[in-house]
Formats: C-alpha cells, sequence, structure tokens
RNA sequence: CGGGGCGUGGCUCAGCCCGGUUAGAGCGCGCGGUUCGGGAUCGCGAGGUCGGCGGUUCAAAUCCGCCCGCCCCGACCA
C-alpha cells in the first residue's frame, strides 16, 4: 500500500519526476544506457505539442523536410567553434555492412552542417532567398548523465534552419521564432518564459547570438526551453551558402537554427506536477476530461451507462478529448488516483446519485479534494466543459506566475545574491564579463540563464565584481 | 573518467555475515465470488538459469576471483 503513493516533491524532487514519468507512463527506460522510450501517454502529448508548434511554424512561412541521419565526419570540421562544441558529444558510425568506412558517420546531434551543404546547393540567388525550412527530427549526443526528458543520449525536437540575404533579416527570424515559442509555451503549455539572450559562454556552438526562453521548474531550478540562435555568416562562410545580390555581387548568406525538444515535457511536468502527479495543461493534454462511471447496484448500470456514453457523445462531437474509464476490476477510488496522477484536467463521476438529479460530479485537476469539486447539470455540458477547461488553463498559468515571481529576488549584494540562488533566481546587473560569470557559477553552482528582451531604465553595477553593468541577468541553478 | 551503492519471479525486497531438504514475502498478473461516490475484499492459481563465467567444497543465492550491467554523487551538456 505504502508504495501506491508517490514521492513527495518536497521529500525528493528528483525522485518524484523519474516516478511520476513512469507511473504515468509518459516514457520508460529503453535498454540502451540513457535512452528512453517514449510511450503512447507521453507520444499523444508530443504530438499535440507538435500540432501546435507546425501550425505556428507554417503560419510564419516555414515548409518542412526531411534531412539524414548520418552526416560525413568532415562537415564537423568546417566549422571551428562547432566541431569543439560538439565532438565529445558525437555517435560515430565507422563500420557498414561489415565494412570499414573510408570516411565515418555522425549521428546528426543538430543538422547546421548537412543542411548549410545543401543550401549551398540550392541557393543562387537573392531570389531564392529567403529558404525557410524546419525538419522533426530525432538527434543523438552523446550524453554522461541522463534524465528522462531534460536530457537523454537521443531526443526528438523540430530544428529550424533558415538562410537570409541580410543580417537584419536573420536577427529578425531569430528573434521572430523565439516570439512562437514564448507565445506556445505561456497559451499552449500554461509555462511561463523568460525570453533573452544568452552570455557568450552559454550560446550554440558555432552561433554569433543565442536566445533562450527560460523557465522555472517546481524546484526553483531553471529550465532552458527552447532555443533560437543567429548563426551570421558562421556557418555560411564554411559551407559556402553565397548568393548573388541585385546587383551582382557575391554575398555570403545570413542563416539562423531554432529548436526546441521533447525536453519540453519535462517543463511541462515541473511547472505543473504536484504531489498527486501530472497536471497537463488542456490545451496540450491528451485527454482532457475521464468520464468515471459509478456502478453501486447492477440494477443501476442500464441508467448510468445511458447517461454516461450521452455525455461522451456530446462532449466528443464537440471536439472534446474525452475518455470513458469503464474498467470494472479496479474500484472508482483507484481511478481517480490513477487519472490524477496521469494528469488529465477534468474528471466527471456520474453515479445513480446523478442519473437521479440530471447532474454530474466534477473535479479539477489543478484543484486537489473538495475545493476542486462541483456538481454541475447534465445540460449544456459542452459549454460549461469547454469554459471550465479554459479556466483551468488560466488559472495554471496564473498559478505558475505567482510561483515563479515569488521566486525571483533583487539581490542588494553578493552575501544576498548567494542566498537569492539558493531560494530562486537573482535577477542582478552583471559586467557581462565571462571571468565574472564563471567566478559566480563556482561559488554559487548558479550560471546566467539570460539577459532579458525586457530590460529595465538606468544602469547599475555588477552584484559579483561592482564594476559598471549595462543589462541585468538572471542567475539560476540550471537543469 | 574519479568516489559510493546494488544485481534473487513483472516490481520492491528478505534470505548471504554463520554453505545443508521442494528459494520466500508484499505488490502486480490470471480465474471465480462479494464489491464500487477517494488507492475494496476473500478464495484458487501461474510465474525464478538467484547478473555471467570460473574456483573452493560431499554440497554454493550464501565463501573466493574475474567480468558485465544498473543506480547515486562530482567534471561536460538541447
Amino acid at each position: 500500500m505504502a508504495d501506491m503513493k508517490l514521492t513527495k516533491q518536497s521529500e525528493n524532487y528528483s525522485e518524484w519526476y523519474n516516478q511520476v514519468i513512469l507511473r504515468s507512463e509518459l516514457a520508460d527506460y529503453a535498454p540502451v544506457r540513457g535512452c528512453m522510450v517514449v510511450r503512447p501517454y507521453g507520444t499523444a502529448l508530443w504530438e499535440n505539442i507538435q500540432a501546435d508548434l507546425d501550425a505556428r511554424f507554417k503560419e510564419t512561412g516555414h515548409v518542412n523536410a526531411k534531412f539524414p541521419l548520418f552526416i560525413p565526419m568532415s562537415f564537423f570540421e568546417k566549422e571551428k567553434e562547432h566541431v569543439e562544441g560538439f565532438s565529445p558529444e558525437l555517435a560515430v558510425v565507422t563500420i557498414g555492412g561489415g565494412q570499414e568506412l573510408e570516411e565515418p558517420l555522425v549521428v546528426r546531434p543538430t543538422s547546421e552542417t548537412v543542411i548549410g551543404y545543401m543550401y549551398a546547393k540550392w541557393i543562387e540567388s537573392y531570389r531564392d532567398l529567403p529558404v525557410l525550412i524546419n525538419q522533426w527530427a530525432n538527434v543523438v549526443r552523446w550524453e554522461m548523465r541522463t534524465r528522462l526528458f531534460l536530457r537523454t543520449m537521443e531526443f526528438f525536437w523540430q530544428e529550424g534552419h533558415t538562410a537570409h540575404a541580410t543580417a537584419e533579416e536573420a536577427e529578425e527570424e531569430t528573434l521572430k521564432i523565439l516570439d512562437v515559442y514564448t507565445t506556445f509555451a505561456r497559451d499552449m503549455a500554461a509555462v511561463p518564459v523568460i525570453p533573452g539572450l544568452k552570455s557568450d559562454s552559454e550560446k550554440f556552438a558555432g552561433a554569433v547570438r543565442s536566445y533562450s526562453i527560460e523557465a522555472m521548474m517546481g524546484d526553483t531550478k531553471a529550465l532552458q526551453a527552447g532555443t533560437s540562435h543567429n548563426l551570421g555568416q558562421n556557418f555560411a562562410k564554411a559551407f559556402e551558402i553565397d548568393f548573388v545580390d541585385e546587383n551582382n555581387t557575391l554575398q555570403y548568406c545570413w542563416t539562423t537554427s531554432w529548436g526546441l525538444s521533447t525536453r519540453f515535457i519535462g517543463a511541462i511536468i515541473m511547472t505543473h506536477g504536484d504531489d498527486q502527479g501530472l497536471v497537463l495543461p488542456p490545451r496540450l493534454a491528451p485527454t482532457q476530461v475521464v468520464i468515471v462511471p459509478i456502478l453501486r447496484k447492477e440494477e443501476d448500470r442500464a441508467q448510468v451507462m445511458e447517461a454516461v456514453n450521452r455525455l461522451f457523445a456530446e462532449l466528443k462531437a464537440a471536439g472534446i478529448r474525452v475518455k470513458v474509464d469503464d474498467r470494472d476490476n479496479v474500484s472508482p477510488g483507484f481511478k481517480f488516483n490513477e487519472w490524477e496522477l496521469r494528469g488529465v484536467p477534468l474528471r466527471f463521476e456520474i453515479g445513480p446519485r446523478d442519473v437521479e438529479s440530471g447532474t454530474v460530479m466534477t473535479a479539477r485537476r489543478d484543484m486537489p479534494g473538495k475545493p476542486g469539486k462541483k456538481v454541475m447539470p447534465q445540460e449544456n455540458v459542452v459549454q460549461w466543459t469547454g469554459d471550465l477547461l479554459e479556466e483551468i488553463q488560466q488559472a495554471m498559468y496564473d498559478k505558475a506566475v505567482a510561483f515563479r515571481d515569488a521566486h525571483i529576488f533583487d539581490p542588494q549584494d553578493y552575501a544576498e545574491f548567494q542566498q537569492s540562488v539558493e531560494d530562486g533566481w537573482a535577477f542582478s546587473w552583471w559586467c557581462e564579463d565571462a571571468a565574472c560569470e564563471e567566478a559566480i557559477k563556482q561559488d554559487t553552482k548558479a550560471t546566467t540563464r539570460c539577459i532579458p528582451l525586457d530590460q529595465p531604465q538606468g544602469e547599475g553595477v555588477c552584484i559579483h565584481c561592482g564594476r559598471p553593468a549595462r543589462r541585468k541577468v538572471y542567475f539560476a541553478r540550471a537543469y
């Protein structure tokens, strides 16, 4: 019985995280160390994320394509910072068909290089620009320490790769996508994020500038939930992606890349989850409403199931993702706990009492226990269910914002700063010197998360060294 | 790659120190009954090369050696 209960977040957050994922059947460990199987429930969630993001990419003019899994080793050597950044984590194929290969093939850790190679072939004139391609793919990075969803050796993501005629356009694209990610996180996942610029030490290997969206998890650690890079002309020069402009002058393209991965599922889990398990935002939840019939006597069955099936059909016809749990080998109480563990936003209980009174007992996942329970009429079920789901979506976002804001501090001196990054995040002036950043990391384990696009007025002094500082930055311990 | 821990039915573990009949428990699983508004209950049942290889011994889950794998903590990371 004791092992029916989940480890509490306050007891051991990372144990809670692992248990929630395994028990809710989002994912499981694969036979290969560091790899995971995304189970049907997790895949359904990812597909909802995909569908929404994909629509947003298309709205902003992007198209999808598929590039190969294998990349010639030599491609990685063309861009100096890129190879330095990635070589420690490459998986390399050296044998094919029983023969040693002439040139080893890298299993893609990201696709800038192959895509750059292809862009060089495809782009000739300014009339070919911009090229705005996205791909949904899996990538492999050899990792020391892995965590389900947060850091696995193989992960699933989308990677966008664009090429432009001017530096301004490339920067505009980079920021446009950062905004797509920010909006998606806020409106669909109810995950508040801070969009901002990465420090030099945190930026993508080969980028001129990297931007990210940063989210606060339930243990106050930061999670980089999506990234967008302005690659300048670095890859264009390495792969000779060039074009002739209106004046017939040969120019290098300006490229960008951006990605959001299955790690985002980790963000959803740790932003909203509670001691009961997952809490999924209605807009992304694979199942939005679960109906549990309560059958006390065999004579009740027909009437109860009639009401259950009728409401199910109405909701389904209205496009609400609804499921009836009619298993007869587990008790209603067991089902309540199980669907709570799995984060379904709304639960309906329908029993003989409801049949008699024409009602439905509803329970909100985001408000555990009595406060979240309410008796509703069977009439207008589509209307009020839709309203309730939206209310839950909004309440989840508000709660996450309140939690985050309560854990962001503005320390006045370095002693306070050290306490701040123990209790949450510090939002502080920083001199932007890498040495200072490193010293802070050594002292506190906190790193710069991002320099937010929204900056306060004025100037200050660096929280660590006291030198003049132009911008404020978020410092936090991060996943 | 350094430090620590662990490998026994699907899962969590007991048994090992001190070798000795058919290797146990709880949970889960299957069948049947009574149940069902917050993790029901009773009965019957299926399921194990004790991580692998070698050694010691009349006898090894238990003692010894080697190997493999996993987990946790540190240096790198979407």
